[in-house]
DNA sequence: CTAATACTTAACCCGATGGTTAAGTCTCAG
DNA sequence: CTGAGACTTAACCATCGGGTTAAGTATTAG
């Protein structure tokens, strides 16, 4: 069941690259439990349009869709996101490290005494 | 400069959606500064494909490239990583929630404390 | 039974992506 | 000066992605 699990990053990445499934996501998050037609309400596209980013969706594993008579309600599944978190984080030190300069960089101008220099 | 944000996200969740991507800046993780020749050498594509992949890396934020000489050294910037994670943390309550439910069913057999449980 | 609702499927467009080979540029060693 | 080394650019190709319209299938309200 493993998956590949590259396999698991790249479409979760993948997923996450379209501004409208991240939206959709978005609005998953915040509404458990929504039908597909009132998930493409606020969107400027088609129906077919959206149900194509629905099967991205999941496809990588980030909702589950789930038939009641004739609609089909989504959920969001989070823990693929978890597992490209993880992935990323890997980078934590990189960035802390940037930021730690630019702290040291800005509390070494704290006093303004010294020679100014410049870029 | 604020470059919509959106687009931000698109082009570095777009980046990481990629294995060969992902393991070039795996690469310049464990070393920075790199050239784009030994970049390469791991993979069994050509040189231009890797051109390729650096030039979308390029376009995420992901990475610089400086030229000395004839060679050119890359390095990786860390931070449209951490936007990404930044967006992605707002679904972590919900992972959280499912890990939570979890715990709550394992810990069922212990008997229920009233106080807080730790954070 | 009929018709509206809620999807679903199919067929098509077109630009982006990931790969190729081949040729071009620039730099440095000899 | 010449040639090898390290990219870079160009041209091409096949597939994928995101969109469309149009037609098809269930379900359910009347």
């Amino acid at each position: 069941m493993v998956k590949s699990q590259t396999l698991v990053l790249d479409r979760t990445f993948a997923a996450l690259s379209d501004p409208t499934r991240r939206a959709l996501l978005a609005r998953l998050d915040e509404e458990d439990s929504v039908s597909i037609s009132e998930l493409a309400r606020p969107f400027p596209v088609s129906l077919p349009a959206i149900m194509k980013h629905l099967d991205v969706l999941e496809d990588a594993g980030l909702i589950t869709r789930e038939k009641t008579g004739r609609t089909v309600n989504c959920q969001l599944i989070a823990q693929p996101m978890q597992e490209a978190v993880a992935w990323l984080n890997r980078y934590e030190r990189f960035w802390n490290k940037q930021l730690d300069r630019l702290t040291a960089f800005v509390e070494r101008d704290q006093p303004p005494t010294k020679k100014a220099r410049k870029k």
